[in-house]
DNA sequence: AACCTTATTGCGAACCATTCGCAATAAGAA
DNA sequence: TTCTTATTGCGAATGGTTCGCAATAAGGTT
């Protein structure tokens, strides 16, 4: 995983620090969407005098590179971070158990070249969140 | 538009107050979406002593009441407010002239359905966030 | 119409996630 | 190795939002 990192920054004129790769580790093995809080507790066990400071600046460096993409789920909690995935996936947050899952589909798509092609809305990203009961907590 | 907020207070046991007459009338009459702090200054323009925390207050208790909603349209971006309508509108966010348009369509009913059937997902709120540009901006 | 109960307000202080300023550090080019 | 300058780490600052609490007033009750 370090390879795609390594290879973003450089191209894109940035170095690759210890920070960074930390950051990066972090958010590339987790499976759930961590807060910026989330991140900077396990970039601490692998390296104890990780900075908060540095784990926003990477977050939002990831952002700007296409590596990662920040996430609102809802008004009231705290933005939450993923590597980036295609776009044509969208988020369904189950009230019941917590968990946020992906999904894909051809809707995104679909959305894009409705806008397009009715209304002349180019659409650069599309954001799909849905809340509800998934299968097993809707019993 | 004043009996909208006086039957649904009533209806859930809380008191019509001034200050939330102001809040309302202001969502009511705002044509965009406005941010916390632009309520409270146009509130202000009828009660020079409108009180920022009530104004959260009231819309707070809009949004539980199903008067309002809360919207987050890009991590960087305040908290918008606007009244309530029904969630098979979506938002298309211009990154040209800044403008948010609400936009009607059948697609958010195919979510919910496609969810439900395939995947036992029952979704109780769809969001769904355009952003790009729009016919006037994109030449 | 005056009264009582208690929801609501207004105020400032507190909060919390995020950002900033800046001197110290270290990446990567030469 | 040296040099340049991007990046870090620290703590302080910021900004939107919420809280605590005494003062106020809504609306039901005599």
């Amino acid at each position: 995983m370090d390879e795609i990192l390594s290879a973003v920054l450089r191209e894109s004129g940035h170095r690759l620090t210890d920070p960074r790769r930390t950051v990066w580790r972090v958010l590339y093995t987790a499976a759930e969407h961590l807060t910026a809080e989330q991140v900077t507790e396990r970039a601490r066990a692998a390296d104890p005098g990780a900075n908060r400071a540095s784990v926003y600046r990477s977050l939002s460096l990831f952002a700007d590179l296409g590596l990662a993409r920040e996430l609102n789920l809802g008004a009231d909690q705290p933005t939450r971070w993923e590597t980036a995935h295609a776009d044509d996936q969208f988020h369904l947050v189950c009230e019941g158990c917590e968990e946020v899952l992906h999904h894909a589909g051809r809707l995104v798509e679909e959305v894009r070249s409705h806008l397009l092609r009715g209304h002349g809305f180019a659409a650069r990203r599309v954001e799909l969140h849905v809340s509800g009961r998934c299968a097993r907590c809707s019993s």
